[in-house]
DNA sequence: TCGATTGGGCACCAATCTGGTGCTAATTGA
DNA sequence: TCAATTAGCACCAGATTGGTGCCCAATCGA
């Protein structure tokens, strides 16, 4: 449905939330309770996040998870990447090229295989652009201008 | 899941079909049996994008459907928001903008909405930047060249 | 006129995905 | 020890998706 799942919200909330506070161990609760989010399903996600190396976490009465790396250097496509896969507009292709032949039937026949593969790389791109950081401190603000026409806001 | 429906997929395909043979009336069996695709299936797709506008349908003997516009009308986007709706990356937002209230309670406190809108946009801009003509001749056969490094391969 | 071919409408189904929870074990600091 | 935390795994209910059945309405050609 060219939607993010809402693990992948939650998981984009908190690690936003640890952007600077390397060092400091977050627990899950915290975060929890701050954006009232599924304390158990955002332990899941975070636990995915540690598997996929981009949190630190420890166990234990002070444990928690930090960010592995500055903010400047994670990306949304490696958490989306991380928490739902590598993106894929169309079945058949993966981001690690089409290798593996996929598992549409009707590739050889395909008229759109290609360039939806090409609007797929546009937006794995766009995503790789975007940091955490720049996640936590966007540009233009544009939650303060008010009556801001959606088509004008640049990337 | 960040991913287009197969029902999005099997209009695009239809469309590209039909380009450049306007008031020929092409019928979904015609369109099935070419690229062996559900025909009840596209059918119903080919319905709604009849309800859209994008398509004139006939019914009759020697019926199907064409194209409205010309293929450098037509744009992907248009497509997708035919088939799925207008696309959103958060459950919040919808493109005509974030009013009426979304569903989601963390709202208020959600520190990643206004950066996933921003996504967004690029990715519907993106979309309708594609129009049908150029997905069936694209500037660059990309399918022509082997050994390609995706991330080299420009939008 | 009549039959064949086509799309339209509607309901329906099975598989999959998604959001979310329960429970238990392992780890750690006070 | 005790409380707090993550890890692992199974499990569930609801939504979405891909796909089909069935009958009606329109249209053309014989
Ligand atoms: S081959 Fe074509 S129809 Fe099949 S999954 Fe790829 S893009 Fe979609
Ligand atoms: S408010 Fe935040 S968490 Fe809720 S749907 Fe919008 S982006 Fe996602």
């Amino acid at each position: 449905m060219l939607q993010l799942t809402k693990r992948t919200e939650y998981g984009l909330i908190a690690l936003v939330h640890m952007v600077d506070r390397r060092g400091d161990f977050v627990s899950a609760r915290e975060i929890s309770e701050t954006y009232q989010v599924p304390r158990r399903l955002l332990a899941e996600v975070l636990k995915d996040l540690a598997k996929h190396a981009l949190v630190d976490s420890q166990r234990g009465a002070t444990g928690g998870y930090c960010l592995v790396r500055p903010a400047e250097e994670i990306t949304v496509g490696e958490v989306v990447a991380a928490l739902e896969g590598a993106p894929k507009l169309a079945g058949c292709e993966t981001l690690e090229a089409s290798r593996a032949g996929g598992e549409c039937d009707l590739e050889p026949s395909c008229p759109i295989r290609s360039p939806l593969q090409r609007i797929r790389e546009g937006i794995w791109r766009q995503m790789q652009r975007t940091t955490l950081r720049s996640l936590v401190e966007p540009v233009f603000h544009i939650t303060n201008l008010k009556h801001v026409d959606p088509e004008s806001t640049l990337i």
